[in-house]
DNA sequence: AGCACGCCGACT
DNA sequence: GTCGGCGTGCTC
């Protein structure tokens, strides 16, 4: 008998173990930050593959891996230290292609494996039995004691499928005391089904909306490509409102004709796509799988449980969902593929759509990038014919845009404390006038930006961060938006104590709110901030809200320009165009672009024609410019050539290295000490080390390098080569980021 | 990530 | 004298 369990990690059970068999010394990765792997000894009944989930003995716990290599190499750990694997988990292995997925992001972002793995394991109770649970189906003699609740009970039945109480009354849209009704009435029968309920999965035979012959031909495109399993990247190009969802719902459609094929759709947030989800649930009849790091345990464990299986047919994504150990991917969608919450940045710093594209390019299968405003890189790549380009509707001509134009702020001088010019007042009283909604954009949450003393001229500043705070007068208190770090609004001054002398600077949504109050007391408002909208059921109540046009004036940040359709909208009055123009930011102006373009893009989509006004001291900027001519070529014709010129991304590679620590002068001297041993080649540039945008950040002073190199070279090598000559010192922390975007 | 080891402050 | 703070370092 073999001994069991993990007794053959006793010292004598193993001496035995080893003198008695062959051992084998196999490789397991743990996601831990770990930049390899650890050595095991597999027990010879232990029949393991390369890629199952195994518990492992770990400084006197327990822990689960991942098998990694059944041919450990000889080492230097002497194989009496090595322990054996414990047990193997009833799992499928994980898909070879997220081995070589993570293996991918974890050279390409310099982050340790371990900790690239454990964004693909962080499953909770991932290894337990599925409990049982009662489900219902229809019975298969109905009486006649029929109403239309209970009707449409029957009629979204999918044959004879036991469901959960829960799901009966989300299909067929009723509530749940019909369907415990008919649980008495014994017109539902109880099932035991032993796991995890299973999705329903999408009907693509159901009705479609009728597409336009452009969009037709856009779908048959990735259809066409997707049925050659071989890589390729598409940008669907189309400005809002014109059906590129519909386009791309029909290679999904296409796409899950073949067997237990998977369809990956990664979305920007996926708290903030309810419109999008109902939608989908129009199309095919029932909710796709979710995946997003706000899900309970639960919901996280089955949508991962139903992609391990393969029973997971379409999954809606974060970031976060391109590490589900998905089994048959054969297309993947990465919607508003410009936006930049793709970039992740703390811990592994990967950008979801770059890491898309190797993620597809890994399973041989199609990626569709979908924008009404697609990234500059993603522009370069598709007029170098690196992708596939399609577009939707007349493309960047200036009709196809409301009218826009600017408010010469230097001209049109505002009084103190207002942010509204005499133009745009004008503008917004007739829009009132005529019941039409306005929408006031100003990317900035809270009251003022800055409180300055009017006695001693002091700034009130963050204790942790080199960050103003912000008054909030919704919850009477100053914050800091970069650690969350507040406190009461004092009577006083900090700093001199001086009383009624704190004077709120600059404008926040809830400042523009309170002049709009006093400027039109008659009209109603509703200010669409984070801190006003806290979950996804408030933002769906607020968009129901200004569908109903129960709202006449909405006042939002960034938050607003994610792909709503307000038809009554005419109106968009942009507080403060100039910004986010300016700084070290090398996508400043395009992300400006962006932002201004999406939020005119709110402004009279159906029938009303729609305007937009810009307040801005720079009316010759030349983001501004092309806005309000309406020439997006021209504009990214000059950002792409002032990018090439300067050698930034795409025409160039960047890396930043932030070295933090508490103590000031230790970090200073680290730097200059890494400056020393900097790499000289002519290809790449070393700049720093100079204080990070955030200097004093959570108790942490920073400071920070920025790598710039030539397209050719291999950047992780160089930084690698670079920070290895140096060991961190004590209190220090480097963080690595590839292709940085932002700047804090 | 845990958990042990280790070197300085306030307690029975 | 000891209990315990969490900084540092290791885990096959």
């Amino acid at each position: 008998m073999y001994p069991r369990n993990n007794k053959q990690n006793d010292p004598f059970e193993k001496q035995l173990m080893s003198e008695l068999f062959p051992t084998r010394r196999i490789q397991v990765l743990l996601p831990l930050p770990l930049s390899g792997v650890l050595d095991y000894l597999m027990p010879e009944e232990m029949m393991l593959e390369i890629g199952d989930f195994v518990t492992v003995p770990l400084s006197g716990r327990e822990m689960q891996g991942v098998v990694w290599s059944l041919n450990a190499p000889e080492n230097d750990i002497p194989i009496e230290k090595l322990k054996y694997v414990v047990r193997k988990a009833e799992l499928p292995p994980v898909p070879d292609t997220l081995i070589q997925f993570v293996k991918w992001v974890a050279q390409y972002t310099l982050s340790p494996l371990g900790s690239v793995l454990k964004m693909a394991l962080s499953v909770p109770r991932k290894f337990d039995k599925p409990k049982k649970k009662i489900f219902y189906r229809l019975s298969e003699d109905l009486p006649d004691k029929m109403t239309p609740a209970r009707q449409k009970i029957v009629d979204a039945a999918i044959e004879d499928m036991p469901l959960a109480v829960k799901t009966w009354k989300e299909i067929a849209g009723v509530s749940d005391g019909v369907v415990r009704g008919m649980i008495k009435a014994e017109m539902l029968v109880p099932v035991e089904v032993s796991g995890e309920e299973t999705f329903i999965n999408p009907d693509i035979e159901l009705e479609r909306a009728l597409l336009s012959e452009e969009q037709k031909q856009a779908a048959e495109h990735i259809i066409t490509q997707q049925r050659t399993n071989s890589f390729r990247t598409i940008l669907l190009e189309g400005v809002t409102g014109s059906g590129k969802t519909e386009v791309y719902f029909e290679a999904i459609a296409e796409c899950l004709k073949e067997e237990s094929a998977q369809v990956l759709v990664l979305v920007p947030e996926i708290s903030l796509t309810t419109q999008w989800l109902d939608r989908f649930k129009e199309r095919f009849g029932s909710e796709p799988v979710i995946w997003h790091s706000e899900m309970t345990p639960a919901q996280r464990r089955r949508a991962w449980w139903a992609t391990i299986r393969g029973e997971a047919s379409v999954i809606v994504g974060a970031r976060s969902a391109l590490f589900l150990p998905l089994q048959k991917l054969k297309l993947v969608i990465v919607d508003e593929e410009h936006s930049t919450t793709f970039k992740q940045d703390e811990g592994v710093m990967y950008h979801g759509r770059d890491m898309a594209v190797v993620r597809a390019m890994q399973s041989d299968c199609t990626i569709v990038l979908a924008s009404a405003t697609p990234s500059l890189e993603t522009m370069i790549n598709a007029q170098n014919e690196k992708y596939d380009w399609l577009y939707l509707g007349e493309r960047h001509g200036p009709a196809e845009l409301p009218a826009m134009s600017t408010v010469d702020l230097r001209h049109y001088k505002l009084r103190t404390g207002s942010t509204i010019s005499g133009p745009l007042y004008d503008a917004l009283k007739e829009n009132l006038e005529n019941g039409e909604q306005s929408l006031l954009y100003l990317n900035r949450r809270g009251y003022a930006p800055l409180t300055l003393c009017g006695s001693c001229g002091h700034r009130i500043e963050c204790p942790h961060c080199s960050a103003w705070l912000v008054e909030h007068q919704k919850f009477k208190k100053l914050e800091c938006h970069h650690c969350g770090f507040n406190r009461r609004l004092p009577e006083q001054c900090p700093n001199c104590e001086a009383v009624d002398s704190l004077i709120p600077c600059g404008p926040g949504v809830e400042r523009v709110a309170e002049e709009i109050e006093l400027l039109f007391p008659e009209a109603r408002l509703a200010i669409m901030s984070s801190d006003e909208i806290s979950s996804p059921s408030a933002l769906k109540k607020m968009v129901e809200k200004i569908e109903n046009h129960e709202v006449d004036f909405i006042i939002g940040t960034q938050i607003i320009t994610k792909g709503y359709h307000f038809p009554m909208l005419t109106l968009v009055g942009v507080i403060d165009a100039d910004l986010g123009m300016s700084g070290a930011d090398p996508r400043a102006a395009e992300r400006a672009w962006q932002q201004l373009e999406q939020v005119a893009g709110r402004a009279g989509r159906e029938k009303h024609a729609g305007r937009v006004l810009f307040q801005t001291y720079q009316p010759d900027h030349p983001v501004l410019k092309a806005l309000v001519s309406g020439d997006k070529d021209l504009f990214l014709e000059a950002e792409a050539e002032a990018r090439e010129n300067q050698k930034l991304p795409p025409y160039g590679k960047l890396a930043s290295i932030i070295l933090s620590g508490a103590d000031r002068s230790k970090v200073l001297s680290f730097s200059k000490e890494l400056l020393k041993k900097s790499p000289q080649y002519d290809n790449v540039t070393i700049l720093g080390p100079v204080p990070a945008p955030l200097s004093y950040l959570r108790g942490n002073y920073r400071y920070r390098f920025l790598i710039k190199a030539d397209i050719e070279v291999n950047l992780q090598k160089t930084v690698r080569d670079w920070l290895s000559q140096m060991k961190t010192g004590r209190g220090i922390r480097v963080q690595i980021d590839i292709d940085p975007y932002s700047f804090y």
